[in-house]
DNA sequence: GCTAAAAGCTCCAGTCACTAGAGGATCAAG
DNA sequence: CTTGATCCTCTAGTGACTGGAGCTTTTAGC
């Protein structure tokens, strides 16, 4: 009775129908039993696997990543250090991410706040595209 | 004598051979003369349009949008107002992508200062993720 | 019980911006 | 003349899905 579709099972999680059997293809959700007419059916442990794959999906955890979260949250008994040194890897380059993207954003703001917005000759943005010494930065 | 194999354009611009034929595959590069033994030749006008393509990609335009950039660099006489928008249209994405990120640092920082480090059965990381209603943020 | 819509199945292709490799031709240097 | 570098085309792989074709099965209404 607590048995799910495949169609039931997207409904509940929030994920999309071809996106679990792409999940159970790259060996992330497990192949489940299926009806007599081979159609999955899920149970309710698949239900929370799935949540917390598109939990861990959304916070941009890769797909090795989390199946490694999975095999340690498994593991009750066993030390959390390498699972939190997955997190602070993934913080690690989140911050890089944020430094390199603030740092475009600050190009670009300049760019646009040194247009005389006029006409292409003398726009600031085909400028700096067009010659890397107008940047302001050092290097890409 | 200031004709360039590709390999040259490569070496004088920074970008693979490789790359540089993907990009005349995408129409970002016309088609260039080639010798009596089919070999692609260059000339400067060429560098300092893959100079252009290089610089807007390292900062994050994407093809489409370097297309229409480098159509609008043709044509000096006209309004930079459209340069200008494409500009500001990734100024504005890249605050979205900033935003969102920033927002996930705070959150796995979190899930990091909380956890007692200690088993699997306490960890804040895994328990974070299995369930979305220990998370500080209202969605994703 | 019948029929039509909905949901399921598998397999294949497309996304983005490259990157790498196979397999072959041609060029440059010694 | 030979060897190694460079060039050519074509194909496939990357990550994490997404969408479609073409088919079978279930479900709901009548
Ligand atoms: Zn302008
Ligand atoms: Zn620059
Ligand atoms: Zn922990
Ligand atoms: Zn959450």
């Amino acid at each position: 009775m607590s048995l799910l579709t495949i169609g039931k099972l997207a409904e509940a999680t929030g994920v999309k129908v071809p996106t679990i059997r792409y999940y159970e293809s790259v060996g992330l959700l497990p192949e489940p039993p299926r009806t007599d007419s081979n159609r999955r059916l899920y149970d309710q442990e698949t239900v929370r696997r799935l949540r917390f794959i598109r939990h861990a999906r959304e916070m941009g955890f890769e797909t090795d990543a989390i199946r490694d979260l999975l095999r340690m949250a498994a593991q009750p008994d066993r030390s959390c250090r390498q699972a939190d040194g997955i997190a602070r890897a993934h913080l690690t380059a989140i911050d890089d991410k944020i430094a390199r993207l603030t740092a475009l954003r600050d190009e670009i703001e300049h760019m646009l706040a040194d247009c005389p917005q006029d006409h292409i000759y003398s726009c600031k943005v085909i400028e700096v595209l067009a010659d890397h010494s107008h940047c302001l930065h050092a290097e890409h």
